[in-house]
DNA sequence: GAGTTTGAAACT
DNA sequence: CAGTTTCAAACTC
């Protein structure tokens, strides 16, 4: 073709002379990344987090998000250097052309999303690094969306899908495009295709349905994207013209020829959609030739799939400057963070309903995220609630959570609990008592403090109080919370398996019959919570009209007791000097308080407390035939590293129980030589013989 | 859902 | 403190 662009862009005329005086050339290299991008789009761009939620085409969550895993595939095909470029271009055309194109997108995404207003002033206010690390992750994937919109898109299943709002959004594109066709200059083409691509951003986030028709107006977009091409990467004319559309928006890696290379090779190599495991939203072997996901392997493995589409894209743009990569690394950081924090905090949104999504968010936004003073934050926050609320995933995956364990500090797979969610349904009765003190909340307490305290509870090395973790506990599933489904049956679908002993404890609660729910007997009482809606209890004093009843009983229990209402798992940064636990990082690292006592169970079954709290069983522990899959009592309390030493000095493999394979040390150790821990010391033996040691450690 | 098993809690 | 009983959850069928 002989558009200007192509001429300009032949190989005959340097790159170098022809961009670098270019104001994209400039825009790249000034481009800073504390240097904030002020333009409204991204803020719906943490939409795309809504990439969670399946189109409605698929039947399972399961099969979307494995087409989301496609999106992001593609994206990171074509995710290179445009994004700096269109980025830059809209900037400009925003400003000097005012063309309305970029409104509506993020206007509607703002309020559809319920964005405040404040969240963008605040944005342009703060000029915080960490804000500013935010929107640099945020506004790369926005802009590179539409590098999903590959021509492959067709062979999405969602194609067939069509919606009212879909149908306008496709009119409105189809102007766009044309508009772009007949407008030959480079810099509105890419505008016009950078508002195109928000919009299709935006049609991808406002509704599943219109996601999936997002990637086939892309596909059916094809010749006018490569029209398009030809006019501004009129160079790559002659490539499979799938190709065109990264080539388009890309010339910028012109300038960058090595890093060209590095993407333009594989995405000619490999049609993008046509990989099997593209659309099956398998790891795609293709796009890991591609060396982009170099990159990708390199995320936190916290993030969630989407984070990861997201930041995918944004890596991909890491080629443009070196900084950015350190920023969107720090941003990949941040939002892991962030992340973790929010699918804690998206157990309280499920739970709560979306009643109380406002407050919960507002919540959030004080004291769950580390980021201060971000409306971007809290934005992202409220989108995990949406999409959290979205979807009925179980919220918890923190095996051995448990009421009767009334205070689990357990932090499996490094989850946090707060007692953020002390239950607007529960009521906590005082645990005069519980370690944390900022976790002892009275009963006047709770109305004020409850959340102010997270920070401290979060500082403080038992994470989890009587009452957060029964709060937690109580209502990590939302049909437990409303009450309106609890479900006592099938709990044997979440009975054998310890990952589901959260959510199964979290929907039952209290059974008792004799105890009136005032003894240790009762989870509910045991958790400092009085008994709701959804506890079966029988002659129950355990409410706030027996609150005199239920503080005297407390009283007495304690009195025979202290400890009894603290918490019975606890993390080892509690009790270091106690057992000696040198790695808080493992399962191992918590402990019960007292130890079990099992005799059949092997301690594999959740009469347990040890196993029901998903920590091994220690040297408090006076269980027999002690098999805890989280630490046998024998086995002392190795760290990884331990135990990986002692796997070549002992071959522990030949003489471990596979089933059992996070026992850090087990059977087969010379009875007469003790393991020896980090220190070189011997580790102290668990007493063997059962119930003669007769009182608790 | 009923019955059994289990181990912690409570009691003596 | 040790033994026993009570209790409710966990588990099995």
């Amino acid at each position: 073709m002989d558009t200007p662009v192509k001429n300009q862009l032949s190989p005959a005329t340097p790159f170098s002379s022809k961009f670098e005086d270019s104001p994209v050339f400039n825009y790249i290299s000034n481009l800073s990344p504390i240097e904030p991008v002020k333009f409204r789009h991204n803020d719906h761009t943490f939409n795309p987090i809504t990439f969670t939620s399946s189109p409605s085409v698929f039947a399972s969550p399961k099969i979307s998000s494995f087409c989301e895993t496609r999106f992001s595939i593609r994206r990171h095909h074509f995710s290179d250097q445009p994004k700096p470029d269109s980025l830059r271009s809209e900037n400009e055309n925003f400003k000097s052309e005012g063309i309305s194109v970029s409104v509506h997108p993020s206007d509607l995404c703002t309020e559809q999303l319920g964005y405040s207003s404040s969240a963008s002033s605040a944005r342009e206010i703060t000029s915080e690094l960490l804000t500013e690390n935010l929107e640099l992750a945020i506004e790369f994937p926005s802009t590179l969306k539409y590098d999903s919109g590959s021509p492959n898109s067709n062979v999405l299943p969602c194609d067939v899908i069509k919606t009212d709002s879909v149908l306008e959004t496709e009119s409105i594109q189809i102007q766009d495009m044309q508009s772009v066709t007949e407008n030959s200059k480079e810099k509105h083409c890419l505008f016009e295709r950078e508002s195109f691509l928000r919009r299709i951003c935006w049609v991808e986030k406002n509704d599943g349905v219109a996601r999936c028709y997002w990637a086939k107006q892309i596909s059916d977009s094809d010749n006018l994207l490569n029209f398009d091409s030809s006019i501004t990467g009129g160079h790559f004319e002659g490539k499979d013209p799938k190709m065109v559309d990264a080539g388009t928006m890309s010339f910028i890696s012109d300038v960058l020829e090595d890093d060209l290379k590095k993407f333009e090779k594989p995405e000619s190599s490999y049609p993008i959609g046509t990989c099997e495991q593209c659309v099956m939203g398998e790891s795609c072997t293709q796009s890991e030739r591609t060396g982009d996901q170099e990159e990708t392997d390199q995320m936190p493995a916290a993030l969630s799939r989407t984070l990861m589409d997201k930041l995918v894209v944004t890596d991909s743009c890491n080629i443009v400057d070196d900084k950015r990569i350190k920023f969107i690394r720090s941003s990949c950081k941040l939002r892991s963070q962030l992340h973790r924090r929010i699918r804690r905090r998206c157990l309280d949104f499920e739970r709560a309903g979306s009643h109380e999504m406002k407050s919960t968010s507002a919540r959030n936004d004080s004291s769950a995220v580390s980021v201060k003073s971000s409306g971007k934050v809290a934005s992202v926050e409220n989108n995990f609630f949406k999409i959290k609320n979205d979807c009925s995933c179980s919220s918890s995956n923190l095996p051995g959570v448990g009421l009767h364990l009334n205070a689990l500090a357990t932090t499996i797979e490094g989850k946090e609990f707060q007692n953020e969610s002390l239950a607007h349904e529960s009521q906590l009765i005082s645990t005069p008592r519980s370690i944390i003190s900022s976790c002892s909340l009275m009963p006047d307490e709770i109305s004020h403090d409850k959340f102010s305290s997270q920070k401290s509870i979060e500082r403080d090395s038992v994470l989890y109080s009587n009452e957060a973790q029964a709060a937690e506990d109580a209502h990590h599933t939302p049909k437990c919370v409303i009450g309106e489904e609890f479900d006592h049956s099938s709990p044997q679908n979440k009975r054998s398996n310890p990952e589901h002993v959260t959510e199964m404890l979290a929907c039952k609660r209290c059974n008792c019959k004799r105890s009136k729910c005032l003894k240790l007997y009762c989870e509910c009482f045991a958790a400092g919570l009085y008994c709701v809606g959804p506890c079966s209890c029988q002659d129950c004093l355990n409410n706030p009209i027996n609150e005199d009843t239920v503080l005297e009983t407390r009283r007495q229990i304690e009195s025979r007791d202290p400890l009894a209402f603290a918490p019975k798992v606890i993390r080892s940064s509690d009790a270091v000097a106690e057992c000696r636990d040198e790695n808080n990082t493992t399962p191992a690292s918590a402990r019960h308080k007292r130890g079990c006592n099992c005799r059949k169970s092997s301690c594999l079954k959740k009469y347990c407390e040890c196993y029901q709290g998903g920590v091994g069983c220690s040297m408090s522990c006076r269980c027999v035939a002690c098999k805890n899959t989280y630490g046998r009592k024998d086995g002392d309390w190795l760290s990884g590293a331990e135990e990986a030493e002692f796997k070549e000095s002992k071959d522990v493999e030949t003489i471990r129980d596979p089933d059992f394979p996070k026992t850090p040390f087990e059977i087969g150790r010379p009875f007469d030589e003790p393991p020896l821990n980090s220190r070189g010391e011997p580790r102290s033996r668990k007493r063997s013989l059962p119930n003669t040691a007769g009182s608790s450690p």
